[in-house]
DNA sequence: CCTACCGATCGGTAGG
DNA sequence: CCTACCGATCGGTAGG
């Protein structure tokens, strides 16, 4: 699992690092991995090619491969980093919530929260997982399927207790495709700027989704913080 | 616009056409679009190769050069297809309605046959639309989004219809790319053959949309027939 | 991290 | 529709 302040040691080849320090490995490994994030999602990861990388950065054809062994690691550790922002901002937004919580101010924190990893300053991560995911290998698809399911695990709490209260009338498991699914697919038309704001969208989602609010107030609330998924 | 009867015919290179009755020129083309649509959704159209699709269908890498006059073209003509069998679907189903069907009944109606679209016997074609989209000129993306807007128009009156009544709670025009997202996500997961039918994920659709039936009945139908939705 | 390069593959074409 | 081919581009590497 990669963290960004302890990024693989580059490979052994060549001279040994001993350049300006204002452009140290770790910034030029960290530009080509927004690069290669940026591009990917914009023009696909066969679309791409580790020359339209190596140019973004002012690099010459051949070095990125001084910081990773091959453009399909480049795309592995542009989800890995996606994933992990977005499990960290779940996280951060569930305990942002007071202790009284209801489900229904559970969900809009999720929906929000998820809007703001598809469209806010990290954008450009979490769609690339999204559409260029069969660019994966079989072991990575894998690896990266186990976060998503801990991800999408932590609707399910809030999702059957919005169910329970009569709120959601489909099967949660079932809403919960639904759902994630129309928020994805936002990646497709908003537009930052635009006419609608996240927290609009947020608002029209939860309008969508669940049924009045009157019905749930007072309603016991979810199980506890939810990293913990599946055990 | 193509359509299946009337193909353009085929470059006026090479010799005349004069072969065998069971391989005309047009099941060669026919058979070329069908592999091209199934490779296009399986492995994206800049990870497929003209000599794939060539292969695919026992033909040597120029050959479908002869048919069509890039690979471009041939992505076009599926996108095309695509939409047109979407669009008859669409309207298919929307006349099949008996005449005092309920905006909910249409609903149902417009979300089975999206289902259909996405996953029946022709399911290689709109998925290839959707995630292939980028790949697409400008000039053509213009020409598909014109039928795009047309297909989705139909869905306005009829979400327009159950927002008056009250059981649609979101913005129509919101709700809409909501909704839609939600089923072109099932491109994703759905899985045929296997838990769930389109038949009971339509149930659920509706179910997570819209609020108890049992308001909704007798309420006003929407306009007439839908294929007139921007003049 | 650059220079210089390789083998493979790609979309596409001439000519029949 | 095949044969034979072309120029361009691709991911990746040796060596410094």
């Amino acid at each position: 699992m990669p963290t960004s302040l302890a990024p693989d040691t580059p490979k052994k080849r060549g001279r040994p690092p001993k350049q300006r320090a204002d452009l140290d490995e770790g910034n030029r490994r960290r530009q080509l991995i927004e690069a290669a994030a940026r591009l990917f999602r914009a023009k696909g990861f066969e679309g791409t090619s580790t020359r339209d990388i190596a140019a973004a950065v002012g690099m010459r054809s051949g070095s990125p491969f001084y910081h990773f062994e091959s453009k399909n690691a480049l795309l592995h550790v542009v989800v890995q980093e996606g994933m992990a922002f977005a499990t960290q901002s779940q996280k951060d937004a569930l305990a942002a919530l007071p202790q009284g919580a209801s489900a229904r101010e559970q969900l809009s924190s999720l929906v929000r929260q998820h809007f703001e990893v598809l469209h806010g300053p990290r954008a450009d991560f979490i769609p690339v997982m999204l559409y260029e995911w069969r660019s994966l290998t079989p072991a990575q698809r894998q690896e990266i399927a186990a976060l998503t399911d801990a991800y999408e695990a932590c609707w399910t709490p809030v999702l059957d207790a919005l169910h329970g209260q009569g709120v959601l009338r489909a099967a949660p498991a079932t809403a919960r495709l639904f759902i994630l699914g129309a928020l994805n697919w936002s990646v497709q038309w908003f537009k930052p700027g635009g006419a609608r704001s996240l927290d609009e969208l947020t608002d029209q989602a939860l309008a969508l989704f669940l049924a009045s609010p009157a019905q749930s107030a007072g309603a016991p609330r979810t199980q506890r913080s939810c990293p913990s998924g599946r055990a």
